[in-house]
DNA sequence: CATATTTGACCGGC
DNA sequence: GCCGGTCAAATATG
């Protein structure tokens, strides 16, 4: 079954990050050469790198092995065979066996395993202003929300996806989005379990395609320069359906070009700690968390994004170098669908192990004080909108949205 | 009519 | 008992 990690998967990731590579040349030949192509065909390819990044992300993450001969080890892989992967942590020294009575139910234990063994990471997502966030933004796949809920101490809800071919398919990946309280522009997205379907291996098709859909086609992109090596932006799109629509601050568009920064954030946690990122010359919030630093191999992805496990408080945002990095986002805009750009940027990669679940207690010290912000979740329709919880913790501001008024 | 969301309830871990 | 994550019934949408 799936334990294995098969040459092929490392083949593909080979092949995936070649294949991004290419096109990413091309691009910037392109690029180079000013107008030889048209926004779209740019569009298009920044798209197919996109598309790339995420696969071989997706591959690494699931399985990590051994590298090819690129550079990546990152992560360790869950079940397989060595993984150290992130977090397991032992809280503050205690003992992480705790024994897992069965739980009998059986979907109820395979969930709660599977929620074990996924590996995880996470993204951020800037979204330009301007663009219409509502829209489903997609990151290439199609995802179907379970789920939206309030977190005790954020003040926007978390909405929770899974893959539309979860029940055929048993594709297990599943998706968070969190939208920052600061920024209303910045999502954060933890994806979970890789995609298993075929869906994820198609690339999407070129901007031709039809309209009718809005899942395939990937709007927004972005552009990393990078100087060093390799800094993986991968950008994704998410439906945020509702948490994206804020209007309480909208910006109407103001301009395209966005320098975004990269944001680095240690993060991390269990799951549902939604700590995540500042800005660089904050630091802040953060938990405090032990730092023990695992194994973390600085190059992996980009600066810093690997943090595995053990989240050294100061990491998150590194210093100088990868502290910020900028990339612009040029784009103009019009794109495709018409929608929207993104830039975004991705942190942290979290694989999960089974020794690892515990991780746990931390979290709770930080929080707090992160985020406040506000969203209104809310759908068109007319329910409330609060957040299902249902616990508690109404918030009940009606607003509807912005849409139009 | 089929599919996607919404949303309260439920579950399991701490 | 709290909290986050998931399920599932009800509803909305195309």
């Amino acid at each position: 079954m799936e334990t294995k990690v098969g040459d092929w998967e490392q083949k593909n990731l080979v092949n995936e990050l070649t294949r991004g590579k290419e096109v990413a040349r091309q691009l910037q030949m392109h690029l180079n050469n000013g107008t030889s192509a048209s926004q779209e065909t740019r569009e298009y390819l920044v798209q197919k790198i996109l598309v790339s990044y995420e696969k071989a992300l997706s591959m690494l993450t699931w399985t990590t092995s051994s590298p090819a001969g690129d550079h990546l080890q990152p992560q360790p892989s869950p079940g397989v065979s060595g993984l150290m992967s992130e977090s397991p942590p032992s809280l503050n020294g205690s003992p992480r066996s705790d024994q897992d009575s069965d739980r009998d139910q059986e979907h109820r234990d395979y969930a709660s395993r599977k929620r074990k063994i996924l590996p995880r990471w996470t993204q951020q997502v800037r979204v330009n202003p301007g663009m219409g966030l509502e829209g489903p933004l997609d990151d290439g796949f199609s995802w179907r929300k379970y789920g939206q809920k309030d977190i005790l101490g954020a003040k926007y809800p978390r909405g929770y996806y899974r893959c539309t071919h979860r029940n055929v398919q048993g594709c297990l990946a599943t998706k968070q989005v969190q939208r920052s309280d600061e920024d209303p522009n910045i999502f954060e997205i933890t994806y979970r379990g890789r995609h298993t379907c075929t869906q994820a291996s198609h690339v999407p098709s070129p901007i031709l395609a039809s309209p009718e859909r809005n899942q395939d086609q990937v709007p927004p992109i972005e552009l990393p320069h990078d100087h060093h090596q390799q800094n993986n932006i991968i950008i994704n799109q998410q439906q945020i359906t509702t948490v994206l629509q804020d209007p309480y601050h909208d910006h109407a568009l103001s301009n395209f070009r966005s320098g975004l920064k990269v944001v680095t954030e240690g993060l991390d946690n269990r799951d549902d700690q939604p700590s995540f990122f500042h800005f660089a010359s904050t630091s802040n919030v953060v938990d405090n968390v032990k730092s023990e630093g695992q194994s973390h191999g600085h190059s992996t992805f980009g600066t810093n994004s690997t943090m595995v496990g053990g989240f050294s408080p100061s990491t998150f945002v590194s210093p100088a170098t990868s502290g910020t990095n900028y990339f612009s986002v040029s784009q103009g805009a019009g794109n495709i669908n018409d929608h929207d750009q993104f830039g975004l940027q991705q942190q942290h990669f979290h694989n999960e192990s089974e020794i690892a679940e515990i991780i746990s207690a931390v979290a709770s010290s930080a929080t707090g004080t992160q985020t406040v912000g506000n969203y209104i979740p809310f759908g068109s329709h007319g329910h409330q909108g609060t957040s299902t919880g249902g616990d508690h913790f109404d918030s009940n501001f009606s607003f509807d949205n912005s849409g139009f008024f």
